[in-house]
DNA sequence: TGTACATCAGTGAACGCGCGTTCACTGATGTAC
DNA sequence: TGTACATCAGTGAACGCGCGTTCACTGATGTAC
């Protein structure tokens, strides 16, 4: 479809104003939520008639799957780049952190409140597992205080393992699974409700209560 | 405002139209989410005229904070029978899982993706706390493998313990408080993760995933 | 018990708005000979 | 280098829709004497 090197002045033109588009895009998201998105808001911003954004975007729904498509790689890169110069688990919850508070609503996008009728596009579930594999190689290693007899922690790997299995997937050791689903699901938590702003009512610093999670999902 | 005993007939109709309104509302919400709640649809899915239903709302606006704040009084209600009738921390976190099961919009209109714009209610913080009470009860008891030395325990609960007093609402331990914030934000990351349907795609069982978190904080 | 009045629920029309999207068309940019 | 044609970006008008909200009005329900 894309000839590799060359690329007419049309083609780089479409692509510059696709990347304008989706850039007003954000900025509508974080003023307002995706809920308050609107292609013809974006072309009046662009000093450009509404049905003119036609030519670059099937329509709403494809602009809003581009986003998300796109939040995802972004946050599977800056994992990724995290765990390739050396990071560990607690390296990348930083890395994590900082991408999420760069963009609340981006962030929201991927792990927000879901919306009933909508399917993620499905190559977005390839991504998503790209990111569980770079968690995965992290979580590789046993953390000082993992124990052998692994109470209460069997019952689950047990199941892990099953799932594993099934899947065919993820060879991983169910002991790394764990643990990577553990920093998921902790910092995933703290920061969901910081950034909605859960904290700031009860006058907590939420990067103490995430700096202290990384501490339990490390020792 | 209103008369203890007393009640008269249009009071009664009032108050039942009103409940009958937030109904619909919840099923609406249920169906396409908070952003789509419309006061013309439920006001066609009632078989009255759109404007009909301002004898009873001022507007969109006090719906919806009509909405959360009864969202919250549910779940206050749900965690404190809980508490009253002797659960530990344990039933506490079965008592909130089966609450957001119960109505998963109706727990992202309380944890879900902020609005940027909106401001929630005040007395919803007085609510807010009022769970965290409940929490706070059940989490005073010391789980079997808090060390003394509480080690990295300890710098947390130095912060919690100097906010605890600036804000002087929570006498309790710094420790307890601690114990429930982990319950409130890693409970909440699996729930929210599981709500939105993340665990679906990778084939894990969240009641597995949860039970076991539950595991790890009343060990 | 009956009449006169006040209160209130609900209607229908209307206003203004912004949305997504389609379509015929103009004008500029690129391509082929 | 120059002309003839095809491609494509962008416009403006239009369609249909649903939204929140206001307002004058009708009809029923309650209240006071």
């Amino acid at each position: 479809m894309t000839t590799p090197g060359k690329e007419t002045p049309r083609e780089r033109y479409r692509a510059q104003l696709r990347t304008e588009v989706k850039e007003r895009a954000w900025e509508q998201i974080a003023a307002a939520g995706a809920a308050g998105l609107s292609l013809n808001a974006i072309a009046k911003q662009m000093g450009v008639s509404g049905p003119a954004l036609y030519r670059y975007f099937a329509g709403r729904d494809e602009l809003i799957t581009e986003l998300i498509r796109d939040a995802y790689r972004s946050l599977a890169d800056t994992i990724r780049a995290a765990a390739d110069s050396g990071a560990d688990l607690t390296g990348l919850g930083h890395a994590l952190r900082g991408w999420a508070l760069a963009d609340p609503q981006r962030y929201f996008l991927l792990y927000g409140t879901p919306v009933p009728g909508y399917r993620a596009p499905d190559d977005t579930t390839a991504i998503a597992s790209e990111i569980m594999d770079a968690l995965l190689g992290a979580a590789r290693t046993p953390t000082p205080r993992d124990r052998p007899d692994g109470h209460p922690d069997a019952h689950l790997e047990a199941h892990l393992a099953e799932h594993a299995h099934q899947t065919g997937d993820h060879p991983a050791p169910p002991a790394a699974l764990r643990r990577a689903l553990h920093f998921w699901t902790r910092l995933h938590g703290i920061l969901s409700l910081e950034l909605a702003g859960h904290f700031t009512g009860m006058g907590l610093d939420p990067a103490e209560l995430y700096t202290n999670e990384l501490h339990h999902l490390t020792q």
